[in-house]
DNA sequence: TATGAATGAGGCTTCATTCAT
DNA sequence: AATGAATGAAGCCTCATTCAT
């Protein structure tokens, strides 16, 4: 599976109960896995169910049983990824506790685009974009999706400043948002150009901003 | 007219060889300015030729005479956004001639956005992160798009440095870069919370980093 | 049913293992005979999926379901044809075994356009002429068709010719291209002058023909 | 231009009067000649007034004055065929004189086809196959055409049976009818196996049972 | 748990024609 | 004589969903 986020396999703390044999779990673990897939290649609007049914070889029955609708599939493939950038179960480490951790975060999201020839955006900011005004449930998704993302930089800035390695100017929450933003416009630029190029310019340039803050 | 990029009416040079008739340009300049506005608001993929052929007042076959397919239509549109830009027909400045011109830039976008409460994120990105492998023709127009607007910050830049008035450190195309990556990843963040805030911050942040290449 | 050409119902060897549920292997079929019936008609372009969904009292859904396009219903009624002219499930009999049986084939084709007052062709020919230059796919279906019908006849002269009961110089092949395209010329003529005798006296001229070989 | 029957340029007795001026006489004649290529090509309901206006280089205007309706130019298409065939302006020649002209005849038509790689059938024949319940004005007109091409035929044989040189038994209607219907064949039978050799045996079949006529 | 048949609304596009200039 | 703008019905197809087994 070519996807940067990875769904763990077998467990899912947040489904658990739902989970009534593991024959079944599976199957609707292919489905996520394959529509996050989908999603992050396409965007959730140009896939259908057809095409995550097909992709996951399900039958049409499966998919209404697990997920309800497709509405309901995008909210459960949101709550994966939600869990696993919590539990750190992602290709790429949200967790920073250093400045080159920092550096890493950054380089690596554009290496996983990389990974794709530039044709594929971030796969959160890609569902974000589609967003329309009645999507709520999944913005507030994509909203906590993000928030974790952020908290995990925020944490390292935080600490950094607490510590007294950061002046006094530095604000970690906007240093937060400004990374999340700053990544964000640099994946959907290097999608656009396909290219590598630009993005790394913005990263680089970010970078040297909040390393300025450092004492 | 609820859209933040203005088509002008009447005059568009690029395309007045194919403007046969006064009643025709006006019509077709009525549906890409109807397209436009739901693309924003909604994405190319969720809105529908007979969307735009309703908003606009007319009737199918001229919605394929005018633009053979929906996805001339986008053409269309993203080159009459392109010309808007050129020609400084647009509500938002994109020239910069000075610093304040500068935070202008970047404070007009979180503005415009939250004329409309934050619902909408850049007409651009929205239809960016929409691009599938096969809208080569649509990637090279949203390429030019940001390329034109990249340009204008890069003039500001390189105009100050060759003043003298940069430090020798700043490589005003990668700022140009960080400029585009950072305002669009900001209104991404905007639209996904539907709060100005976390744009502001990221907002904040940059400028903060750009103004201390000022000598 | 007002076709020449006879789907068996329940049982279609090629198809058999398509055909996952008894339901829907029916309903596959009731829309191949509508189909069938309404290209005979009215011809394959003059027909629309909308047509032959009423006619089969089926929905939109049913006919992509079963045939991804309207092509490959096309595809299906024809091999359909095929399939019954091989297994001999068709009202006229194209396995001929003796000059009375070739008599009854040639006659046989007339009197089923007699049967529709002379309003339509060979339900083969028909499609046949409609043939555009990309539907290399159905100029194989028809190709075949008509190389089994030719190939009844040919084995026909041929026995007769073993036998020793035709003369030397008949060429059972090229009787078999002269039978198959002397009806066919026939069955046309009968369509654009509405009427049975320039068929017949065709008929009547090519069977003349094709008796004095016999010795 | 590429179609069997040349339309004559400039005059075209049967619509003088209607022809107000020679600039316009010959944007119809232009439109006359692209829709005989077209239908020729791809049939009848292939093709669209846009194509045919799009080939002739003229404008929709045109079209629907000169013509009134889609039928009615099809209507003057077959009329303008008819005049070529009376007044001998065809490339194929369809009055005979002498056993080799109808030899030349039979393989002029296949010659024809073989121009076009066989991929297209006989241009009265393919229009006359996609001929409606409704279609009775048409029909006529190709019935006329038919009516024509087999006289042609007929008052050879009938010349040649009163000057004693064909056995009594030798009907010439029924040979006209006989002729028409195999050439049709054959040519029919070209177009679907996309080789000469099958119309090319019938043909050689048909003019082998014609000559045995011959006292 | 699983399969795929069935439904109908809606998406994109073409068509034949009429109208205004 | 000529142009092309305008119209809306219809054509082919996809979608999201529900139902029956």
């Amino acid at each position: 599976m070519a996807n940067g986020i990875v769904v763990p396999k077998g467990i899912c703390s947040t489904r658990i109960m739902k989970a009534k044999s593991a024959r079944g779990e599976e199957t609707r673990l292919r489905m996520i896995r394959a529509a996050q897939d989908l999603f992050h290649k396409q965007g959730v609007r140009a896939t259908s169910p057809d095409q995550i049914i097909e992709a996951s070889r399900t039958g049409k029955g499966q998919f209404y049983h697990y997920f309800g609708s497709k509405e309901g599939l995008v909210h459960e493939v949101l709550r994966a990824q939600l869990d696993a950038i919590k539990t750190g179960a992602t290709p790429l480490e949200y967790k920073i506790r250093s400045w080159e951790d920092l550096e890493r975060w950054f380089i690596g999201h554009i290496e996983q685009q990389k990974s794709f020839n530039m044709s594929r955006g971030c796969p959160f900011g890609t569902i974000a974009n589609e967003l329309g005004e009645g999507d709520e449930l999944l913005r507030l998704d994509l909203s906590l999706i993000f928030e974790m993302i952020r908290h995990h930089v925020v944490v390292f800035f935080g600490g950094e400043k607490s510590a007294g390695r950061l002046c006094p100017a530095a604000d970690p929450e906007q240093m937060g948002d400004f990374c999340v933003a700053a990544i964000q416009g640099a994946m959907m630029m290097g999608k656009v150009k396909r290219d590598s190029k630009p993005a790394e310019a913005a990263v680089r340039e970010a970078l040297a901003h909040l390393k300025r803050y450092a004492i």
